[in-house]
DNA sequence: TCCGCAGTGCGTCATAGGTC
DNA sequence: GACCTATGACGCACTGCGGA
């Protein structure tokens, strides 16, 4: 099986992944039923940036904090139970988010919208549009944070053909970081992970949640030989699906907390507006008492 | 140069909440 | 109720910085 990153390995390839907005996640891919096999090779670069565009301290402190303030009396081995008992779950920020899309939110937009064309969240909202039910062609060229398919029979064995998804920016090289993972279809259209016998059936684009590829597990398997391989499999398309959640959860909460900081900007802006406002016509009020 | 610390991202696990 | 997704928590690795 060549579900490549280790958790190790990953740290080290794909270390500063999305630091700079470009979410290293894939995304859906219109796969070509062919007539034959199709090694299939998802290669996700990652930006190595040497300034790190943090979103400031918040994501640590807002944790800190709140941990700190349940944590007092709490026994060290059921510290992490009580923790979680105690912390209640948190609104998904997409639903934090559309209750942040409130008047402020749309003047702050437009505020921003002139000003911050540079901006990381500006460029996370490209790749998300550009990712969003978009389906590509072998070759065609994709814009920057897309994926990019290519041809190359030559690498491969005769009929077969390499597709690498790319997290292309001005900024990234080939060199980069790179997450590869390999399967390949059939001419059924299901896919094959090298190095084993079940066949994956790959899902539809509908199906999946944006920035990810991913393949089901297709033919049943009932030999009780089999089961363990087959548990193997389910749980590496488990992690695979979780791992790519989590980027695109990470990815969120990084959009949430500039956000918020844009929303704080704003309100700031606006106060001192209207104290200015204020002072004007305290100023006219007593020009015309007086 | 070495060491410790802070900050950051990653993968994984557990689990709440949503969907069918 | 089973299954899936989103996300908090945890531990690890890495990087950059400042002090010894």
């Amino acid at each position: 099986m060549f579900l490549q990153p280790s958790s190790k390995r990953m740290s080290e390839n794909v270390h500063s992944d999305d630091m700079d907005g470009n979410s290293a996640a894939i995304s859906v891919v219109h796969m070509p039923s062919l007539n034959q096999p199709v090694q299939v090779q998802s290669v996700i670069h990652s930006n190595q940036p040497s300034v790190i565009q943090t979103a400031g301290p918040n994501i640590q402190t807002i944790q800190v904090v709140r941990v700190a303030a349940v944590d007092d009396d709490i026994n060290e081995e059921c510290e992490g139970k009580k923790r979680r008992e105690i912390l209640s779950r948190r609104p998904s920020y997409r639903k934090i988010l559309n209750e942040l899309s409130s008047p402020v939110t749309k003047m702050e937009e437009e505020s921003n919208s002139s000003q911050s064309q540079d901006g990381e969240s500006q460029e996370a909202a490209t790749n998300l549009s550009t990712h969003s039910g978009v389906q590509f062609q072998q070759g065609d060229l994709v814009p920057s944070g897309a994926i990019q398919i290519t041809s190359d029979g030559t690498s491969v064995a005769q009929g077969l053909q390499t597709l690498t998804m790319t997290n292309a920016s001005p900024t990234t090289s080939a060199a980069t970081g790179a997450t590869i993972v390999q399967y390949a279809q059939g001419p059924d259209g299901q896919f094959y992970i090298p190095g084993t016998v079940q066949a994956y059936q790959i899902a539809t684009s509908g199906s999946l949640p944006q920035g990810v590829v991913m393949a089901t597990a297709g033919s049943p398997m009932s030999s009780p030989t089999n089961m363990g391989e087959e548990q193997s499999r389910k749980r590496e398309l488990r992690l695979l699906k979780n791992r790519e959640a989590a980027r695109e959860c990470r990815r969120k909460k990084k959009d949430y907390v500039k956000c918020l900081e844009n929303r704080v900007a704003v309100l700031e802006n606006q106060n001192k507006t209207l104290i200015e406002e204020l002072k004007a016509l305290k100023e006219l009020y007593c020009q015309k008492e007086g």
